[in-house]
DNA sequence: CTGTATCCCCTACGATACTG
DNA sequence: CAGTATCGTAGGGGATACAG
């Protein structure tokens, strides 16, 4: 009723890239890839999609993506006035399936990777006190 | 007879990182688990193989990937002393699959990809003069 | 709604010099 | 040979305010 609802899932924890970064172009890149596998989305949305990213980031990513050929930019028609529409051209389609390599990897592997890096730093006492 | 040329080839271009950047790890962890993928390798082999890195940054990334469980480090004898040698695990072997399904992409789209960027470029003249 | 324009900050990365 | 110790830097990302 209240109409404001994101029509997209609040956004599933992919593969945690600030545990172990594995990259796609910018920090955000391979997850606006992910928001508009489903079809084309305006601004607003991604932007309440990505929650925490900044209006000039996101504006930054999606002007690079578009400069690279991974997404397409239209004008459309809205009730109260101009909107925008970012789409996934043939091109951005084949980054789904490096990212589903990556969370594959991630699935697979991720956890043993942590598991290594605590014992490592209970192993080694680095930083306890100053 | 000189004896202290690299025994690895000179590096062979992958997936330019810098056109496009898909990155695992740090700028340099894709290239040490490839430098690692036939062997043990001493560090000075290492930071010769990757030329323009400086020792400070290959101890670093070598420790972060130490510390993951990627590689495994162990000294060695040496006839003039001591020495150390960096493998990878099996963990960091699983990296290499993810480096192939990157080099993959790279080959297959990553021309198309920068020939648009070309495009946009010399449409959207951006910066020519102040 | 869809962005620009600033300003700031922090973290990688790099250059150089020095040590066991 | 295999690193540490410093110092410096560039740029990616974030917060906030403003504009068409």
């Amino acid at each position: 009723m209240s109409g404001t609802n994101t029509p997209l899932p609040p956004f599933d924890p992919i593969c945690p890239m600030s545990t172990f970064p594995i990259q796609i172009g910018g920090k955000w890149t391979a997850m606006i890839v992910l928001c508009l596998e489903s079809g084309p989305q305006r601004f607003g949305t991604l932007r309440r999609h990505l929650q925490p990213i900044s209006a000039k980031v996101l504006t930054e990513t999606l002007s690079t993506m578009q400069r690279d050929g991974l997404i397409r930019r239209h004008l459309v028609e809205d009730v109260d006035g101009c909107g925008v529409e970012y789409a996934l051209t043939s091109l951005g389609r084949t980054i789904l399936g490096l990212i589903e390599h990556v969370r594959q990897w991630t699935r697979e592997h991720l956890n043993e990777l942590l598991r290594l890096r605590e014992i490592f730093d209970s192993t080694n006492q680095i930083n306890s006190a100053s």
